[in-house]
DNA sequence: ATACTGACTGACCGATCGGTCAGTATGCTA
DNA sequence: TAGCATACTGACCGATCGGTCAGTCAGTAT
């Protein structure tokens, strides 16, 4: 089945854009190793060696699809750092961000989230340099200035609150469908319920403050 | 090479004993469709066709792995409600342990989130009602009893606080060979250290208390 | 017309996959 | 001694894997 004329002509690169498609669906669900190349090709309604036309392996075009996913990512993390607000709501705003778009895009979020947690283990520090390190560091900074300001506590390690955090929606994402089936869980399929709850607990803490009934 | 007759009487099950380790060893370092059976009999250094003899097919020989990393996680983490302490050492005391549990055995965890977090999606039920249900519902009883002692503060919910302790040693075991890299981590490398600081934030927040000069 | 290019295909390759089978060695029981 | 069960092996099976190749076709420039 060929293209028109038409769409040879105008449309460059639609065919492989189909490709990386399918290939980025495929990867996300079942990982690397499950997903053969004549499936790939199947659900892009190509040949197989068509694939090969256009990506000269299957490490190739799998490297191509988590690099898209990876500059994907990092644009939309580049866009939360909001420098407005007070820092419980810079916080607070930087948490339910992050896991909405985590979960609106989750496609792109499992092939990082793959590649990062149990892959390799030798891309490591690449891929965590590149997608998430601008990130993690910009985050450590806001937390040290609050610090600074004198609105966090100077105590403790800026990077273990960041780790925190983002651990808590990376969890949450990765999760959910266990959590679904536990009776106490009630907030599984309610994100924002999640967000507000964990900015909650890590801006105040769990234990009782009996001197401190105010509430911010 | 066959075993001498000595073993091939006293040692019973000796032979799958070895297949099941080396199975555990590559399912949970490299996942189950990146391992092949040629090298799981290698690796157990015996032929292929004895690995069929002792277990029906390659699916079998996985269920029986993560049947036992179950069972086997089931009996580390029941021995965790140790119920003595205030409130506060005893959720360090939890933390602490489960994490510590976790990096002891982590082929044995790595196999356990492998199934949990990022396999069949159908599992999810069976495995999180058999392997981990019943700890999660007894750290959930914890919490609200020492919200019901007034230890906790009584306007959050006790499963969110579960699943963040949960979910922070979680990401912790997944995430330390990134978070090796960043350069504002310090405890990529010191879990105790990571435990610490972890039950320190989920008990008093992270907010400066003005008021609260007192440290418990 | 000619020559050339890139997109694309079906047929094919060697290797490896999970799995089978006939046969051997060994020990237990009668 | 014969008979039987279990442990174990090498050789083999069809299927599928990632990847190649010769060739077709459309468009384009000369």
């Amino acid at each position: 089945m060929s293209a028109s004329p038409a769409e040879a002509l105008s449309q460059r690169g639609e065919t492989a854009e189909r490709i990386l498609s399918a290939a980025a669906d495929l990867f996300a669900t079942r990982g690397y190793e499950a997903v053969s190349m004549n499936e790939i090709a199947r659900h892009a309604a190509v040949s197989k060696a068509n694939v090969f036309h256009h990506f000269n392996s299957k490490h190739d075009l799998y490297l191509t699809v988590v690099r898209r996913a990876c500059t994907h990512s990092r644009e939309r993390l580049a866009g939360l750092g909001s420098p407005q607000g007070s820092l419980a709501e810079r916080f607070n705003t930087f948490a339910g961000g992050m896991l909405g778009d985590m979960l609106d895009q989750a496609q792109v979020t499992r092939i990082i989230l793959r590649e990062l947690l149990l892959d390799g283990e030798q891309r490591g520090p690449e891929l965590a340099e590149r997608v998430f390190g601008d990130n993690f560091a910009a985050l450590v900074a806001v937390l040290r200035e609050g610090q600074a300001q004198g609105a966090l506590r100077r105590d403790l390690d800026p990077a273990m609150v960041a780790t925190l955090l983002i651990g808590a929606n990376v969890f949450f994402f990765e999760a959910r469908d266990v959590l679904r089936h536990f009776r106490d869980v009630s907030f599984a399929d309610k994100p924002e319920s999640y967000s507000r709850m964990l900015a909650d607990i890590l801006l105040k803490g769990i234990l009782a403050a009996p001197d401190n009934t105010h509430r911010e």
